[in-house]
DNA sequence: TCCCTTGCACTGACTGGTCAGTGCAAAAAG
DNA sequence: CTTTTTGCACTGACCAGTCAGTGCAAGGGA
């Protein structure tokens, strides 16, 4: 059991110290998110920022430098969440003698449960992601890395196990895995959204585990 | 051999009739293509599109009726490429009898190649596709239902053939198949552009083929 | 041959509005 | 008393969209 707190729902907490200042960045932060989500970060306004939280446009700056660095610290603390899910996952199930093939189908998992409890944080992600020439684009490396790396570091120890061919080609195979999950979810919350997690998930463990093509399971 | 010509590599011609207002519009299209690619939507000014271009802000509006009418045809001429292209590939591999699973491949080929040379306009699509509220939400709707159904049809008819499991989940199988191709060629496009096209390919066709888990290369 | 007209495509200065960021005095909170 | 928040007026840069006017090629009349 981890120690972090889901708080709302649309963005969790951060290291949190409880000071009345975490308060007012935590509301900025999630009334940013899904404004920006929405309607992406330049016809976003400070205003209408500060209005959805509830505080008044001057707090802004007093707790941002600019609009730009709110945004940054959003991302930053977004993947944050994200890697360290990824991996709780991944250590949970090889902690206890599972299979590495068993932790990636549990980061799969991690990865379906983050997208559906933090949807507009991913939209946001993926809107940034592969746009060149912004602001915060050395922080999007950053995170993207950070993100990735966990990935890898299974799909490593994998193929040192035996469990995956040596073939494989690790950064590339994380990439498309990462894709994999990331449009199937996004895909499953605007057309789909009644569909249980389960179901998405078998789905996806299914194709990845190669049971789609040529039939196998009727062989002997 | 189709018709087309491929013009400078950055956005296709139109249907094409050779007035001057077609080239002038096509000039705005590669203009306004790779500087939203770049800087979004909201970001890119009509004077930068303009500038590109080599026209007058005042041209921009005799040919459009506006910035959003602009974009929301940029969105419609370019899908209109991938689906077709899409297609293309898949007719050719059972048109000469090929299996459906052929086809599959054949279509992740065509995906990879329409990034490499499109990169600017995936980019746009990634950064739109999954955003709410907008202008030109209804378009984008169309817009992706025209590729994805292009991708749902093969493997329905796989399925028919039974050379898929009937288990599979198209939609859903889709939207992955579709999501594995596009951020890997994303991120070979960002961060390892050196590696040939070839290469990206196997390593996807491999992951779906399921010779990825389990080293059944190996077992009696 | 020259001149005048017509209409299409394009031009670029200008307008009206928007928005990030500032400054400050006074009120809450702790 | 210090830290944080409020409310609000203000500035200056920036930008979508407009519009009166230019350039030019084709036609037609004399």
């Amino acid at each position: 059991m981890s120690t972090h707190t889901p708080e709302s729902g649309t963005i969790p907490s951060m290291d949190s110290s409880n000071t009345r200042r975490d308060a007012t960045r935590r509301k900025l932060f999630e009334a940013a998110v899904t404004l920006i989500a929405e309607q992406g970060f330049s016809s976003t306004t400070v205003d209408e920022i500060a209005e959805r939280a509830g505080v008044a446009k001057g707090t802004v700056y007093y707790n941002f430098a600019s609009k730009n660095v709110l945004f940054e610290e959003l991302l930053r603390h977004g993947i944050e969440l994200l890697a360290t899910s990824l991996q709780a996952a991944a250590d949970e199930v090889t902690d206890r003698g599972g299979s590495r093939i068993d932790a990636l189908d549990a980061m799969i998992r991690a990865g379906l449960d983050f997208i559906s409890r933090y949807p507009a944080l991913t939209q946001l992600y993926v809107a940034e992601l592969w746009r060149t020439n912004r602001a915060w684009q050395s922080t999007l490396m950053v995170v993207r890395e950070r993100a990735i790396t966990v990935v890898e570091n299974v799909l490593r120890e994998a193929v040192e196990q035996e469990e995956l061919s040596e073939e494989i080609d690790i950064p590339l195979t994380a990439s498309a895995l990462f894709g994999m999950v990331l449009v199937a979810a996004l895909d499953w919350q605007s057309y789909q959204p009644d569909r249980s997690i389960d179901d998405v998930h078998a789905a996806l463990s299914r194709l990845l585990q190669g049971r789609v093509s040529g039939r196998s399971a009727e062989g002997p």
